[in-house]
DNA sequence: AACATGTATCTTGTTATGCAAGATACTGTG
DNA sequence: CACAGTATCTTGCATAACAAGATACATGTT
């Protein structure tokens, strides 16, 4: 998988899944790898830039399966990120693809 | 226009106006233009990467309006890699999107 | 008890790519 | 002659993903 193509977009993903519930880190990892590769070294360094951003906010959760979860839920601040992202990725998309099916002139 | 969208996907770009037509770099930038944001700086060095890995080959052009334009072709390789570039594109923005409605479950 | 496996978090160093800013140079216009 | 438009290229910086490894808890196996 080009490793290009994700960057910043896993920024979303992570925003988009939280938008629907709290996840802790491991379990964001294995949601998202449904659909695309993504390590452990990535996931945590982005959701700690997450939270100094203030998109998320964290709390600790005892699990009976291994150490404590740490559990990422976004802030007013992140669930208007999350759209925000979204929508730039739709115009983004949009116009990539417009380049690629040889549609970009301006008037002919 | 977020910068780290664009990781990898200007080189699609490239090639998939080369696909259509011989380009040179300040051309290509006006092309692209048309659809993102794109810098000089960029596309140079992005060019000179697509020639050293062999996908386009050069030639110059004499122009009455400036110095001489670099035109870019693309060879052989050049075109297998813009057809499998853009399958993997595809494939991607998939995926993406999947996560983004939240469909990214396994059977339920 | 020792070990492996699955769960869970985190850090370090490497790599790739885009960009701003600037250098260079040719052509035509004021 | 200076300036704008055309055209190419380089240097240094910022960002984000990854591989590899460290740490630690719980459970099952030898």
């Amino acid at each position: 998988m080009n490793i290009q193509f994700k960057k910043g977009v896993l920024e979303i993903c992570v925003l988009s899944v939280l938008a629907h519930k709290d996840c802790y880190g491991y379990e964001l990892v294995n949601e998202i790898s449904k659909q695309i590769d993504i390590s452990e070294g990535t996931i945590y360094p982005l959701l700690r830039r997450l939270k100094d951003e203030g998109y998320v906010t964290t709390y600790l959760q005892e699990s009976v399966e291994g150490p404590p979860r740490k559990y990422y839920l976004l802030t007013e601040s992140g669930r208007k990120e999350e759209h925000e992202l979204k929508e730039e990725w739709m115009r983004f998309t949009t116009a990539v693809n417009a380049l690629l099916v040889g549609k970009n002139d301006a008037a002919e």
